[in-house]
DNA sequence: CGACCGATCCTC
DNA sequence: AGGATCGGTCGT
């Protein structure tokens, strides 16, 4: 039913295996049921030199310590006391790398969804899951989660179907403190897809 | 040990 | 444009 991705997808160049992301399917089960995502919006954090990194300069700490785990394994952290953001792990072991899952498009399971965000079932589709807190949100995902194998089976990542679409890039959000690494183009996203999160000039 | 602030989202 | 909300990180 699905193609799960091998660790070896993982274990590839950061910048790449975020491109190619774009159009797998994020898949996450739960006793309520299955949830599906086709991811649709990504980008790469390259910890060594990467000043928008959480590992930036390999610095490891409490919380980004499984950036230098094992490729393939989920990186979750809180973001501004609140909100949650959804990584794999990716590139070359063990240096802290991932790709940050930004938006993904609805494909099952969206009135689970719609419970997870609370909202109501008449509202559109379309603000579901375009952001990477809204999706953790709609697929439950929190930091019970961080380090866990996507290589399991409760949550993985799979190949989608192989329709063409044109990849477009741009400036990564929200880290305009990360100096000359603040305008590189390391966001990537389905070009002309509804659910992607916003704009970017460039 | 205290102060600062964010890989965001929602409402005004 | 501004508030929510809190733990990690860093400076003292």
């Amino acid at each position: 039913m699905f193609n799960k991705l091998s660790r070896e997808f993982y274990e590839r160049d950061p910048i790449t295996v975020s491109i190619e992301l774009l159009g797998k399917l994020l898949v996450r089960r739960t006793k309520e049921g299955e949830i599906v995502g086709r991811i649709v919006e990504t980008e790469a954090y390259i910890g060594p030199y990467d000043k928008a990194s959480h590992a930036y300069r390999n610095k490891k700490t409490k919380r980004n310590f499984v950036q230098f785990g094992e490729r393939g394994h989920a990186y979750i952290f809180r973001v501004y006391g609140m909100h949650h953001c959804f990584c794999v792990v990716v590139g070359q072991k063990y240096i802290p790398a991932v790709a940050l899952i930004r938006s993904v498009e609805p494909v099952k399971g969206i009135e689970l969804m719609k419970i997870s965000r609370g909202v109501k079932n008449d509202v559109p589709v379309t603000g579901l899951t375009n952001g990477p807190s809204k999706l953790c949100q709609a697929f439950g995902i929190t930091e019970e989660l961080n380090g866990i194998d996507l290589c399991g089976d409760d949550i993985f990542i799979s190949e989608g179907d192989s329709k063409p679409f044109e990849v477009g890039r741009s400036r990564r959000i929200g880290i305009d403190y990360a100096e000359e690494y603040k305008d590189v183009l390391w966001r990537f996203y389905e070009e002309n897809n509804e659910f992607v999160s916003k704009k970017v000039k460039e």
